[in-house]
DNA sequence: CCTACAATCTGTAGCCGCTACAGATGCAAG
DNA sequence: CTTGCATCTGTAGCGGCTACAGATTGTAGG
């Protein structure tokens, strides 16, 4: 057991314990590779991917990227910075920024929405009243 | 111009005209058509479509659900619910208020987003410091 | 009537971010 | 050697449109 840090490093994993290690799916991993987001890892003989230890770390950074709610688009982007840094921070903080004030618009046409529905069911009595507000709200004339 | 409301329900408009009059893209129309949502309407000479007054009402009926944030799935639903009465109007309160639950989800979820991502860009001072907490918390290691 | 030009037609492909197949291989354990 | 899993490539599908291309039809002006 001394040995399983070393060993995790020299060994290369294949796509399915990469998958495991990082959380990423094997199609995923692979469709990340088709659209240029990690690079296409060495093969064994037998044409099977082989991944190291720099592999894994950029697709957990993707990952989680993308649990943040980046785009594919902007995880480029931000892998983009991530190999250069100083000069780059400010770049990446305005990418996030921009990040975030399109999560706060959703956000408040979300709660728009519900207060709109909410409003909508409360007045929807279930069967009781032949005339259904939220059918009448959206258009409906029977 | 004393026609013209009965003018609006005898004259069949084309599809441009209805698009207008909804505020539903030509090309949304006939993909709704394609798929089945709006039933294909009768054609002129020329094979162009038809459009009477509950074709209108039926588009604005979708519209309105999608702006409502129903999928086109549940507004095949509401569709179908919003033909008969009386007993529907409690189907229609479940459907919506389903997915009230399902906005609410997506607001808390947005919500630890943006608090997550707000905290990571406070953190970073842009260009002063070299460490970005950003990229450190996405797991890059430089 | 002829000519432009606008509107509409069909069919297909693209967007995002995967996911799910099919059918062919590779590989390790029993 | 066989079994059975892992992996391979390539392709198609999801939702909900949107954007073309290239053919037709309708309409207004001259």
């Amino acid at each position: 057991m001394a040995y399983s840090h070393t060993r995790s490093r020299a060994t290369p994993a294949a796509i399915g314990a990469l998958s495991e290690r990082t959380g990423v799916k094997i199609e995923t991993i692979r469709y990340y590779e088709r659209i240029g987001l990690i690079p296409a890892p060495p093969r064994s003989e037998g044409r099977r991917r082989l991944y190291d230890e720099t592999h894994r770390q950029r697709l957990v950074f993707i990952r989680r990227a993308r649990e943040l709610g980046f785009s594919l688009e902007n995880v480029r982007r931000l892998l983009g910075l991530s190999g250069r840094h100083t000069q780059t921070c400010g770049e990446v903080k305005a990418l996030a920024q921009h990040h975030i004030g399109e999560i706060r618009t959703k956000i408040r046409n979300l709660k728009r929405l519900e207060r709109t529905l909410s409003e909508l069911a409360a007045r929807c009595q279930g069967d009781a009243v032949p005339e259904c507000p939220i059918l009448k709200t959206l258009g409906n004339v029977r």
